[in-house]
DNA sequence: CTGTTATTGTATCAAAATGAAAAAATAGCG
DNA sequence: CGCTATTTTTTCATTTTGATACAATAACAG
């Protein structure tokens, strides 16, 4: 893919796009005891964004979510949940410094000129719908955008500044996450096909922040009876091994629709 | 107010709004046991819709959303949450018969002939951000938009037909109205200053749709240390009186804050 | 003043859920 | 076969919940 392909279908998408409206994700993902979010470090500057587009004309908002979501991680069908609608005045005026500064300087530096949109297209005032969404990393291929340099994970813990009102987006999606997991089978996501009650565990950790009773833990899942269990794993560790286990799709969907009081 | 004057006004108002954004509110009240939701009876035709506008450009979503609830109710400093955004495609098309034939039909006969924007202005799409409020019914003092004929109070079980995709909108609004019930302490919005037991919980019923035990709900409320005992109301019936409530409003807004497993 | 009625406020008791900790099971290894 | 590390199951006291019974009381009738 030459670079001007690029700039051509990125200009021709822009083109056919609502005006002022975006969708920004936030994509999270579980590996080694911690929680991750997939960020954007944009060319020329040191400046990191959540994934996010403009709606096609011919596209609902959940589809452009999905659209973003698969052109960044090649994923479809994810877990995939708006969470917030962001439209404050100056939102371009809730980063560390001027946001809009540093956007307009890379922007001058992209080969756009000429184009049937200009660096005002990106001026104007927006509102953003912001999605969550839950990924197996194992199973994302992160691609940068035509914008950034890099799509990579990042660890919840060393997350950097972040444009815009970005960094609210991740904090208000990890407190719906924290809120949906009371009442939703959360783990199906996040986590491989097959899992060990431990991995679940360090999962809920991870997303809840605080440690929990191993014991009443794995009573409390169980006892939700969206839980098959499957053969040991045998890691070689001198240890007991641990069951696999996997979500129960049909009981899982019906959790997923209902809610659970968990 | 002139009818001319409202126009113009109208007409401005709409010139410097965003364009495919708007806000609509589920606003619900509580009375005699039943729960209501503001509505507005279109003029020329048999249309009902909730109350909605457009976003200034110099006023965030959520100022548009008060403003529109002010503009309605005359209440200011309410209970108001988005909840959902609406951008599918073709929502006109979501109601009962076509709503876009019924709208066109509507403008057609105002009379705006000549103004800076025209029809085509509604015909656009629109992605509609919709927040639910509780209000107090006795404070609000409904009053109708430029488009509009009516705005009353419906019970919930006498909603009629709603346009485009305004039945969705307030059937997921009781969603999320329910699920807030969970851990937020609702009454505080949608009752008077000071409200029976019996009244609390005729409002968890209405809000719930299903009866609850008198005894344990009482329990529940009253270990939640968030009501207030004052005196008790003296109705003139044969039976002993209740006493008043009132919420604590340093610990209400705690809860409102924090949550609570409820 | 006393008994009756309707309704509100409290107490009781069994069942279920929860928190904390102990006990049992077991894979590998010396 | 014991030993260690880890997973899984039990146990038990505490708390919460659901259902029901009981106590309190405002008006009224006699």
């Amino acid at each position: 893919m030459g670079n001007k392909v690029d700039l051509d279908a990125f200009a021709d998408r822009l083109s056919e796009s609502l005006p002022g409206i975006s969708v920004d994700c936030v994509v999270f993902g579980y590996d080694s005891q911690q929680l991750h979010v997939l960020l954007l470090k944009w060319k020329y500057e040191e400046a990191w964004s959540l994934p996010g587009g403009f709606v096609h004309s011919s596209e609902s908002l959940d589809d452009a979510a999905h659209r973003v979501l698969d052109e960044r991680t090649g994923l479809r069908s994810i877990f995939l949940q708006q969470f917030h609608t962001f439209g404050a005045l100056g939102r371009a005026a809730s980063g560390h410094e001027s946001d809009y500064d540093k956007m307009r300087k890379i922007l001058e530096r992209m080969p756009l000129k000429g184009q049937k949109w200009d660096i005002n297209w990106f001026a104007k005032r927006f509102v953003s719908t912001a999605y969550f969404a839950l990924v197996d990393m194992r199973r994302a291929r992160p691609h940068p955008d035509f914008l950034s340099e890099r799509c990579e994970w990042v660890s919840l813990e060393e997350v950097p500044d972040l444009i815009l009102d970005h960094r609210m987006m991740l904090d208000m999606a990890l407190q719906y996450l924290r809120r949906q997991l009371q009442y939703l089978p959360i783990g199906r996501s996040l986590l491989p096909e097959r899992f060990t009650m431990p991995e679940l565990q360090g999962l809920y950790e991870a997303i809840l922040g605080h440690p929990l009773v191993r014991s009443n833990f794995q009573r409390k899942m169980l006892n939700l009876g969206t839980l098959i269990r499957h053969e040991k794993l045998m890691t070689g560790a001198a240890n007991k091994a641990p069951y696999l286990y996997s979500f129960d799709p049909v009981i899982y969907e019906r959790l997923l629709e209902e809610g659970i009081g968990f």
